[in-house]
Formats: structure tokens, C-alpha cells, sequence
DNA sequence: TTGACAACATACTCGGTAGTATGTCTACTT
DNA sequence: AAGTAGACATACTACCGAGTATGTTGTCAA
């Protein structure tokens, strides 16, 4: 709740008004309890204490919807590792800073990274709609992007000496595999502090790093 | 479809009965391809080639036959590391051995694996009728069982000071996670061998365990 | 004050899907 | 040869949920 406040205030001055706030918030934990195809508008609705009709006011399907939660999911993720991306500092601090950045975005905007996660995997099967697809593959696209500006950074860190692996897709893959997992079992336990969140991510980083031959990553669980 | 050839045939000799192995397989298919909610049985009968009627007459309702689907997935999986789980070596070995075969089962039996991983998730949301509750806690239960035969042996490991983490219950799930992840990114390439996909399981193993803090695995990718 | 529009609620349609009821064919028994 | 039961196919029902059409209320502009 006050986890991603922050987060939450700057997307109220982006492209989305303050009533569609609420219904995104509310679609996307929707989304995360009952996944895409089992969640109604019904659900959404009754979730936010009113009908179908305010949703369908501002979204044209339920597939805008969900499409929308994702995307501004995605718009957090970015928001995460800017400073890191742009720090001027060794490849393997800045990837370090990025893979703890993104593991905080999945702890603190989960409900909207459920989305993105059931988004990609109804890419991969490939079922879809035409008129959906091209959203769908926008929403991909970034998603690419995304993953890409580690890659960059990934292999600079290669060159650097600091880490190494085989397959760099497969690599890539385990690590934002280990850096999102959170997504699946993360719950906010009562009482819970920010700290407390930064230490989950401070593991998942460390444990992702030491797959990838990070030596000083390795080496963390002792502190 | 050859892959798991061995291990499809030894569930002939199992309790499941030979009309309903293609139901089964094409189930699985379909609740990979389309996940389980979006899957219509008329789906699965278009896939097998017959109609609605011949999986009625042997699965009571579409749940019956996905956790018949789910329960034989972990029936590979616990046959999968029965004998690395027994053998007479150090923990840190069996460890090891154990987190191979269970990933070489995900590639094999992935879309039977893609429907554990379905159910669990089903089961973190809660939203389920009475009758199926009990069908799904029975094979959360199993996983659980399943998961605790590593938690005992990572244990023994940590004692014998091969391989140390923070919070055990999150590194366990990190494990598992990159144990698990081809289920989602792994697709059989034309052409592929079994010694391609040793390789894979190889890299997610040496991943896993090296976020766990084994040497060993951390120096892998010279090889 | 009135009209116009935004922000919803209400009431409906209609297609798809789970589940059922029943028919048909074959194999095997006796 | 007849009867029976298993292994399906066919035809139907009932319901749920996406989308729509239309009504209602508040607000603000002129």
C-alpha cells in the first residue's frame, strides 16, 4: 500500500486520470488472484464497489484492460533502474543496482508485474485475437527493451571479467527468472518495513548475481 | 514426444490406463498452450482427434482431469530423483544430482509440469469449490513433500559447509525457480539430442547451485 | 435555468462452454 | 445368437460472462 505510493503519485501525473487509477490498481489484483481468463469485469467491478458500466467508461474490453495494467506495470519497471542505468559506475555496480532496482519493482508494484508475466506467457502460447496483437506485441516489444538494457550491461560486465556463464539467453533468462520470483511468493507480512523488503531483494539479487559468477555476490550471505 | 518415452512407458505399467494416456498428453498440451481456464474440453478433444464424449467417459469434469494431469507430473518428478535421492554420497553430490533430474523432468514432462505449476498457483489464489479443495491440497501437499526432500538434504549440505544462504525458505524458492524455469522458456529445437538438453538442465543446475553458494557450481562455465 | 456532457448504474442480449442424456457400434461372454 | 457392457459420438440444456443500449445524476458553462 504505502510500499508503492511513490510510484503510484507519479503515475497520477503521467498519461492516466485519477478514476482510472483505482480501477487499474483493483483490475490488477483481480488479475494476480484469479489470473486474466478467470477474472470478470464482474470481479473488477465488484472489487471497486461499483458495476461494469465505470469500467467499460474508460476501457473497451476487458482486454484493454488487462493490456493497460501491464503496460503501466512495465512504465514502473523502467522508472526502477533509471538512476542505476544512467549511473556512471563499473558495468557490474550498475547491474548489480539494476537487478536490486527490478527486484524491488516486482516486491512493490506485484499485483501490475502479474499482469506482465501472464501477458508475455499468452505470447509464448500464441493464442490470441489479431485486434489484441498488435498490443500484445507492443507490450513484447517493451518487455524486450527491457530486457535488453541488461544484456547490455550483462555483457560489459563479461568483458570486464567480473562475471560469466554459457548460454547468455539462458543466462538472462535465470536471472530475471531469480529476480522476479518474488511475483509468485512474495506476501506482505503486517508490520512489515521497507527494509524488510530490501533485504528479500538484497537475496534474490545476490542469489541472481552468484548464478551469473559474481564472486562478491557469492560471498554475501555471510554479512 | 521420444524423450520422455521412457518415462510415459512407465506409467503405462502405473495405475492410469492406456485410453487415457493420449487424453492425458493432449490435456497437458492444451492447458500449456492456452492455460487451464481458457482451455475448453472441446479444445482437448479437438487435439485428440474425438469428441467431448470420450473424455467424459473417463474424467468427471474438466478439474478431475487437469489434477490427473497435475498428479502425474509430480508422480515423473518424484521418480525423476528417486535414485539421486537414495544414493550413498555426500550431501552437496546428491544435491546436485537431484537438482538435475529434476530439472532434466521439467524439460521432458513439461507440459505435464506446466500444470503443477497451474495448480499451485490456483491454490495461492484459494478460489476453488469445496470438492476440487480437497483434490488441490492433496497435490500442494505432494509438491511439498517433494520440496522437503531438498530442504533436508540442502540442510545436510549447509552442515557440512558446502553451501550456505540467508532466509532458507527463499532460497529454496529461488532454487526452484531456476530449477523450474525452462517449464516457461524451454522449446525443443529441431533436431534437438538428449545430450542438448543435459546441457540445459546443466546450466540451470550449476545456476541453482551456485546462488546457493557452492563453489563448484560457480566455476562450472569454464568448463 | 437550461442544456450538454461526463461519470457512472441498470437492464438487457448473445455466444461460448461445462455438463448431461441418449444413441451407436464393437467386442466379448455364455 | 443373443445379451451385455465398455468406448465412444451426437444432441441437447443451462448458465455464465463479455459486451451493449439506455437510463440517471451531478456539474459546469453560457
Amino acid at each position: 500500500m504505502t510500499a508503492n505510493a511513490s510510484a503510484q503519485n507519479s503515475l497520477e501525473h503521467s498519461l492516466v486520470e485519477e478514476g482510472q487509477i483505482e480501477i487499474l490498481r483493483m483490475a490488477a489484483q483481480c488479475f494476480m488472484t484469479r489470473g486474466f481468463a478467470s477474472t470478470s469485469i464482474d470481479d473488477v467491478a465488484r472489487r471497486l464497489g461499483s458495476t461494469k458500466g465505470r469500467i467499460y467508461h474508460f476501457f473497451a474490453s476487458k482486454a484493454d484492460l488487462f493490456f493497460a495494467v501491464a503496460e503501466v506495470g512495465m512504465e514502473f519497471n523502467y522508472a526502477a533502474i533509471d538512476a542505476s542505468l544512467k549511473k556512471e559506475a563499473p558495468a557490474i555496480e550498475r547491474l548489480r543496482d539494476m537487478a536490486f532496482a527490478h527486484c524491488m519493482s516486482m516486491i512493490e508494484t506485484q499485483a501490475y508485474q502479474h499482469s506482465v508475466w501472464q501477458g508475455v506467457e499468452i505470447h509464448l502460447r500464441g493464442s490470441t485475437t489479431p485486434e489484441q496483437r498488435e498490443r500484445l506485441n507492443a507490450l513484447i516489444e517493451s518487455r524486450e527493451r527491457y530486457s535488453a538494457l541488461f544484456k547490455t550491461v550483462m555483457e560489459e560486465a563479461v568483458r570486464d571479467g567480473h562475471i560469466r556463464y554459457r548460454d547468455p539467453s539462458i543466462a538472462r533468462q535465470l536471472m530475471f527468472m531469480a529476480l522476479n520470483s518474488p511475483i509468485f511468493w512474495y506476501k506482505p507480512r503486517p508490520g512489515e518495513t521497507a527494509q524488510d523488503r530490501r533485504r528479500i531483494a538484497q537475496q534474490c539479487t545476490d542469489y541472481a548475481l552468484a548464478g551469473l559468477g559474481d564472486p562478491a555476490a557469492a560471498e554475501r550471505p555471510n554479512a
